[in-house]
DNA sequence: TTTGAAAATTGATCTCGGTCAAAGATCGAC
DNA sequence: GTCGATCTTTGACCGAGATCAATTTTCAAA
C-alpha cells in the first residue's frame, strides 16, 4: 500500500462500511417519548425554542440515542433522515479524501445540533469521541414543527449563521497561522467551550487523540506533540494526568492563536 | 517593516480605515423603491421566497447599491445592520491577521446573499472584485418580512445550510489538499458556478488576482502561478486573452481536484 | 503609441512541517 | 499485576511550498 507519493498529511484506512466490526446506528433508547420536559440541556439547545407546554410535541419526534467511544453515528453520503442534538459526550465529524487523507470539520458537545449542514445526503461523517448520547430527530418531522413554532426556525438559522462565522475562523486557522498559533487557538477554542458548560478556566480536559488534533487542524500527530512539547518548555502550558491541559500562561496563549506572537 | 519573522503566506498593509482614499459605501442608487418584480435575477436569489404580488414588501426594504472595483462594502468588526444580495459582478469576503496575513473566506457572485454568517458584528469584510450592484436590506427589516413570510426564512436556513456544507469542503482543501489539488478545485468551483449562470463549459474568466486566489487558497502568488504554469505544460489547460482559462482536460482537472491523481 | 504602475512569471534558496522510524507511555482487559 | 494494543513522543531526514529577488507582461491612462 503506497501511500507515500507525494501526500501530506495523517492518513486513515478507507472506510469498509464495516456494519459487523461497528454496528450502526448506536443503542437506541426504548423511550419513544423522550421527557423533554426533564431534559437537563434543554436550554442549551434549539430545544429551547420551544415553549415548556409545548414541549410533548417535541418529544413526539424525538429519540434517545447512545453512543460507546469509536461508534459512528452516520457516513457521508448517506440520505439525511435524521438531525441530532448532542446531550451527552463529544462526537466529530469528518470528511476524507480517497487516499485516506483526512479533515475533521468539527467537535460536537453538549447543546450542539448536528445535521445544519444539509446537501440532502450528510456532507461529512459523524462518530463519537467519548461515550454519547443525543437526541434523534426525523428531519422531515422537525420541518413540521417549524411551521408550527417559527422561534424554532429562527434558532436554526442563529446556530447556522454561528456555525458559519466560526467555519470562516476555521478557514483562517487552516489557511493561514503556522502549527504554533494553530494549536494555541485550538486549546482557547475548547477552552472557551468548556468555559461555557462551566468548567474551570485553569485547565482542561482534551479527549481526542492527538492526530484527531492534527486532523482538524491540518497538521500530523507528530507535529501536534511537537508543539505540545514546544508550549511545555515555554512554560505556557503543562499536562497533567490523563491528558488533562493546565495553563500556565493564558496571555501568551492568547497572543499566540490571534497571531501576535511570531516565535 | 520586518515582515519575514517566521510567517507563510502573502501578506497585505494593515487596513487603515482610509475613507478618503476609499469612500464607503458605495454609490447609493436614488431608487428606495427598487422594482423587485422586475429584478431579472430574482429566482436565484432568497426573494424567489416572496410570491409576484408581495413584492412591494421587498421593494421596501431594499436599496440598489453600486461599488467600484476594489471598493469597500464593510469591514469586520461593524455592526452588521444590513444584510445584501449580489445582484451583478462579484465580490470577495476576507478575514486579516494582525500581520496582514489575509484569508479569503469566499467569492460572491449574482444570486449570493451576503449576511448569513453573523456574530453581531461583520465576521469578515467584504470588496467589490469587479464592478458590483447588490441590493441592500435592513436586517432588522428583513427579520421582520420573516415573521410574515415564512418561506423567507425557510430560504434562508436553506442557503446557510448550503454555505456550510461549501465551508466544510474548503476546511478539506485547505487542510488536506495539495497546491495543484487545490487550484484544481478552485477552478472546477468557479467553473461549475459559471455554469449556473449559463456561461460555457469549455472556457472561464477569471475577475481574481492570483494573490486573490493564493489568499482564497491558502497558497502565495507565486505557488498559484507556479501551479498554473505546471499545469499548462501537463496540457491539461491554457490560458487564452484577459486571464481567460481554457479546459484541455477536464477528466484530469476533476481526478486531481478529487485527489485521485497525485501527480 | 507611449508610459508607468500593477500583476504575473520565473529562478534561487530556505524552512516549516511532513515523512519515516523507533522508542516510551498509557490504559483497559484479563 | 501483566500483557498487548494504542497513543504519544522523539529523532533524523526530506520536500512542498514559502521567501526573496528580478524580470516580463498587461493594461489603462495620457
Amino acid at each position: 500500500m503506497s501511500l507515500k507519493d507525494n501526500i501530506r498529511g495523517n492518513r486513515i484506512a478507507p472506510q469498509p462500511f464495516n456494519k459487523a466490526a461497528d454496528p450502526r446506528p448506536g443503542t437506541v433508547g426504548h423511550r419513544p417519548d423522550a421527557p423533554c420536559s426533564a431534559c437537563s440541556v434543554r436550554q442549551l439547545t434549539i430545544c429551547a425554542a420551544i415553549a415548556p407546554d409545548e414541549l410533548s410535541h417535541l418529544a413526539d419526534v424525538a429519540t434517545e440515542i447512545k453512543l460507546a467511544p469509536g461508534k459512528s453515528l452516520f457516513y457521508e453520503g448517506e440520505a439525511t433522515k435524521y438531525a441530532f442534538n448532542v446531550t451527552s459526550g463529544t462526537l466529530k465529524t469528518y470528511k476524507l479524501l480517497p487516499d485516506g487523507r483526512r479533515q475533521i470539520t468539527g467537535f460536537q458537545v453538549t447543546g450542539d445540533f448536528l445535521g445544519l449542514a444539509d446537501r440532502g445526503t450528510y456532507v461529512h461523517s459523524a462518530e463519537a469521541v467519548s461515550a454519547t448520547t443525543l437526541c434523534r430527530f426525523s428531519r422531515d418531522r422537525l420541518r413540521e414543527l417549524m411551521d408550527g413554532f417559527p422561534a424554532l426556525g429562527h434558532r436554526l438559522l442563529e446556530k447556522a449563521s454561528s456555525e458559519l462565522a466560526m467555519a470562516h475562523d476555521q478557514m483562517v486557522l487552516l489557511g493561514r497561522k503556522t502549527a504554533r498559533e494553530k494549536i494555541a487557538s485550538f486549546l482557547l477554542m475548547l477552552s472557551q467551550r468548556a468555559n461555557q458548560s462551566g468548567h474551570g478556566e485553569g485547565s482542561l480536559a482534551i479527549e481526542m487523540t492527538r492526530t484527531d488534533i492534527g486532523d482538524y487542524l491540518g497538521l500530523t500527530t507528530e507535529t501536534v506533540s511537537r508543539t505540545f512539547t514546544q508550549l511545555k518548555s515555554d512554560k505556557i502550558l503543562s499536562i497533567g494526568k490523563g491528558s488533562e491541559i493546565i495553563f500556565l500562561d493564558r496571555e501568551s496563549l492568547v497572543k499566540i492563536a490571534d497571531g501576535f506572537a511570531n516565535k
